[in-house]
DNA sequence: TTAATACTTAAGTAAATACTTAAGTATCAT
DNA sequence: ATGATACTTAAGTATTTACTTAAGTATTAA
C-alpha cells in the first residue's frame, strides 16, 4: 500500500475539476481535438489548453500534434491507478466491519485507551 | 452520468493530498483522535485539523466530540461514489475497444473528421 | 500569396491552498 | 483550585490555481 505517491497527488487533483471531467467524459467517445474538447466548455481556449496540460500531467490523457491540429486520447493507466487505490481502501474498510462489527470495534478501541493511558 | 458534481469536486479533492490520504489510512484501522492522526505527519496540529476539515466537508470522514476528545470515522459512502465515478468510465472506455478495436476506431474518427470538412 | 484556422505563449490577476505561530477555551487529573 | 491536555480560533504568508486578454506561430485553404 503505497498511499505517498505524487502520481496519485496529480491524478486526483486532475478529477477534481468540473471542465477537466467533462473533457473526460469526451474522451470516452474517442480521440478528440483540442477544439473539440473546448466546444462544450464556457471559458476561452488558453484555459482549456491549460486544463488539458493538468491532464496530461497526470498519465489521465495524451496528445499528439499533426499539422496545426492536437488531438488527445485517454489513457486508462492513470485511471486505473486512481480505481485501486479506493478500491483496496474501500474494500478492506467495509470487510473489516458490518455496521454492528464497527460499533464493537469501536467500543474495544475505547477501552485500550483507557488501558494505556493508566500505564 | 452526472459530471458535474460539487460533491466529487470535493472528494478527488480531499483524496489529492498525501496528508489527508495518511488521514484516510490510519482511520481504516479504526477510529482516531485529531492528535492520532496528527501523530505521524510533520505538520501543526492546525494544520492537521484544517486537514481535517477538509475531509469532512467532503463526507470522507465525520468526527464527533465527547469531553475534549475529537473522534474522528471513515465514511465509506463518499468514498464509493467517486471508486464508482471512475469504475463506470473506465470500464466503459476498456469495454469499447481493445487495442486494436481502438486503433481502427481512431480510423474511422479521422475519416469522418476528412469528410465533414469537404462539406 | 494571402487569409483563415488551430493552437501557443506570455503576462497578469483574483481566489483558493497549505501551511505557520500565537493565543485562546473547555475538559480532566491531582 | 491549578496545571496539563486536547483541541480551537485567529491571523498572516507563500504558493498554486484557474482563469483572463493580447499577441504570437505554424498549417492549410483559396
Amino acid at each position: 500500500m503505497q498511499t505517498h505517491s505524487a502520481a496519485l497527488d496529480r491524478t486526483f487533483h486532475a478529477l477534481a475539476d468540473p471542465a477537466r471531467r467533462v473533457m473526460i467524459e469526451r474522451l470516452l467517445r474517442g480521440p478528440a481535438t483540442v477544439s473539440d474538447l473546448a466546444a462544450p466548455l464556457a471559458m476561452s481556449l488558453p484555459a482549456v489548453v491549460q486544463h488539458l496540460a493538468v491532464l496530461e500531467v497526470s498519465g489521465l490523457v495524451s496528445s499528439e500534434k499533426v499539422g496545426r491540429v492536437r488531438t488527445c486520447k485517454l489513457e486508462s493507466k492513470a485511471l486505473r491507478t486512481a480505481e485501486q487505490w479506493i478500491s483496496e481502501r474501500r474494500s478492506f474498510w467495509e470487510s473489516q466491519f458490518d455496521r454492528l462489527g464497527n460499533m464493537l470495534a469501536a467500543e474495544t478501541f475505547a477501552l485500550k485507551k483507557r488501558k494505556r493511558r493508566k500505564s
